[in-house]
DNA sequence: CGTCCCTTTGAGGTGTTTCAACTAGAGTGG
DNA sequence: CCACTCTAGTTGAAACACCTCAAAGGGACG
């Protein structure tokens, strides 16, 4: 339910990303280590979070909105490298220039932490180090099937894939099963998507559209997507759909 | 079997990639340990090291040669998602099963350890999973550059992408500097690189054509690879020729 | 009611793929 | 030493998927 969680919190105890950021492996005392040097940033839809080439004086996880990781070429094509979701870390320990923009696409909370004290710490704290190590490993796996998406799926592929993995992640975050009709909202404008895919958002638009058409998906204006069979939808992606459908 | 020139390996002291790979920060007590559960396998070029869905009974290092991490859709469209050299580390400690094929493209040897035991040593270490936390947040990064070249670079773009990168790492390998003509074999079959890319053998074969043609690069056989500007390679490549030059 | 942004749809152009033929070099054996 | 074969790579012509440019629709907001 989003209401303000903004700067209300101060506890890392009811924080709702408590079990699945880089705090999840800690015990008591290490949270109260990282309680005392932790703050909450705000930023609105479309803000920039870091610029590229900036130093980046923090580190932190997303509490509640999307962000998104891009690059972009000197004459303006851009490609997303990164999808930010709740509990999901933003910056690297040890290293200090941004080498991607972060921008919220929504409004969007984070948890930070001054890059020092937390780079410390975590060198005192194995569960920290353990735990990030563990989500940057789940993050280099879904980059790689992220490229197999980029270099050899079709428009269409691409838009199914992107709509599953926003379903399934949907499903996960609000503890749904996968049986039956999937409903949510896309998070990203047309152009976002076609950032994220490699694609134009005309192109983008047209395979929504014929996916419409098609029936492999409903839509309640822009962003309101049924998917009535799930099943359906991994085929369409070109995906295996009986090995990664079950996890 | 082939000849096995590498099975003489026993101490980590002289190890060629010592300095570089997992056991890098490692002192002589936890280099010890480690050598009590090593072993090296050979494999021939061709050779699958690893079948993707298998049970993974070890992790690794590369010692030499070249292997890739590859993915295959149903109806055998492959996408290359990994290019592992010599330091590069194989496997995924606390997971079961792989996620892709690896494939060795040159004889190669790795430096081995059965997963269980190196998963407990690591716990202990926190040299080891520090240096991995390094290396798979390095392999986040290039995943990230990769997928900018597979959605939104040209065919020429990518091709002069890659032949820069395996120039500058070429480079990087044999401590030569990045000023002057570069010369190098390409590691890569056309099929290899068109899997690498998201393209065909084909474009492969005719992109570079054109830039010989062009006199970007010069061609001797089919490997044999001059580039006599790396500016101008980089420059066909789309990449900021200022930025990640000098690095 | 007009403006702005996001989105859809159309028509034409183009870069890459597909299919196919051909070349080069390396290894084999008569 | 010369066919013979095999694999890797090159090149051409036609097909097509996606892009580009252009115009118009739809909802939110002042």
């Amino acid at each position: 339910m989003s209401t303000q969680p903004q700067l209300c919190h101060t506890s890392c105890d009811d924080c709702p990303i408590r079990h699945r950021a880089v705090c999840a492996h800690c015990d008591a005392d290490e949270l109260e280590k990282l309680e005392e040097i932790k703050y909450y940033r705000s930023f609105e839809a479309g803000q920039t979070v870091i610029w590229s080439g900036d130093q980046m004086s923090f580190v932190g996880s997303v509490v509640s909105g999307i962000a998104t990781l891009t690059q972009t070429m000197e004459d303006g094509r851009t490609q997303m490298v990164g999808l930010l979701l709740p509990s999901d870390f933003v910056g690297r320990p040890g290293r200090d220039g941004a080498p991607y923009d972060v921008v919220a696409t929504t409004d969007l909370v984070m948890c930070c932490f001054r890059k020092k004290p937390f780079e410390e710490l975590m060198a005192r704290t194995p569960h920290i180090a353990h735990r990030l190590l563990e989500m940057t490993l789940d993050e280099l796996d879904a980059a790689r099937e992220w490229m197999l998406v980029l270099g050899r799926k079709t428009a269409r592929e691409k838009i199914a894939s992107l709509l599953s993995i926003i379903a399934r992640r949907d499903a996960s975050l609000s503890m749904r099963g996968v049986s039956g009709p999937m409903v949510f909202d896309l998070p990203l404008t047309r152009e976002a998507m076609a950032d994220y895919l490699g694609l134009t958002l005309e192109t983008v638009s047209r395979q929504i559209s014929a996916l419409k058409k098609d029936g492999v998906i409903h839509l309640e204006g822009k962003r309101h997507v049924t998917i009535p069979d799930m099943g359906r939808l991994m085929e369409e992606a070109g995906d295996d759909t009986d090995g990664g459908f079950l996890v």
